[in-house]
DNA sequence: GTGAGGATCGTCT
DNA sequence: GACGATCCTCACA
């Protein structure tokens, strides 16, 4: 295992996101909160298409929201969900291409305590409830919109990025989506099979 | 362990 | 004015 983890370049993302989804899978969620460091290992996304994808938000159009998600690969989307939770995602497919990754859990490795706190739950909680869920995930990395939406992940000087550490590639399964009902047959949520954060 | 129901508000029609 | 890429709590088994 490599010590130096590597943060994931913009080529990464300029591609398909049925590639970049499984490709994400095992790699390192970073956000660096002063001089403290959450991180933890992806094992659960689901695509998002432009094209022919209903469920998308992208699906509509660009608007002022979901503008990212037409920009270049590799940057932030977050947006504000039932009045109540973030979630996160990451612009795939090059500069006009709508497209993208939707987090919906980690593994924690770092900063489990500061995590606690974000999420606003007791530190003696099971820990599954950290990061388990795209609205949980958000908030145990303190994400939103405002501080959030439309930030390069690409970069080891923004405070949130994604990075390889070198580990080998986990296994990977392929289900339909969580918690839509438009193109809901669609397979395009890509998990680690029986790792305790997936959620669903 | 599972399932029902409510909270809550930005965004687009 | 309706809806949503969710989570929490409570009842029940």
């Amino acid at each position: 295992m490599k010590l130096t983890p590597r943060v994931l370049p913009r080529s990464f993302y300029d591609r398909d996101p049925r590639l970049v989804g499984p490709d994400l899978l095992g790699k390192i969620l970073v956000r660096r909160d002063g001089r403290r460091l959450l991180t933890g290992r992806i094992v659960e996304v689901e695509a998002y298409l432009g094209a022919g994808d209903a469920a998308a938000h992208s699906f509509v159009g660009k608007t002022l929201r979901n503008a990212v998600l037409f920009g270049p690969p590799g940057y932030a989307y977050v947006y504000f969900i039932y009045g109540n939770h973030y979630c996160l995602n990451v612009s795939c497919l090059p500069d006009g291409t709508p497209g993208g990754i939707l987090f919906r859990a980690v593994e924690p490795l770092r900063g489990m305590d500061a995590m606690f706190v974000l999420r606003g739950i007791e530190q003696s909680s099971d820990l599954r409830r950290l990061t388990r869920g795209p609205g949980r995930l958000a908030a145990a990395f303190g994400v939103t919109r405002e501080r959030d939406n439309g930030k390069d992940l690409t970069s080891a000087h923004s405070d949130l990025y994604i990075a390889d550490d070198g580990s080998a590639p986990p296994e990977m399964m392929i289900t339909k989506r969580i918690g839509i009902k438009k193109a809901a047959d669609m397979p395009l949520r890509y998990i680690v099979p029986g790792n305790r954060f997936v959620s669903g």
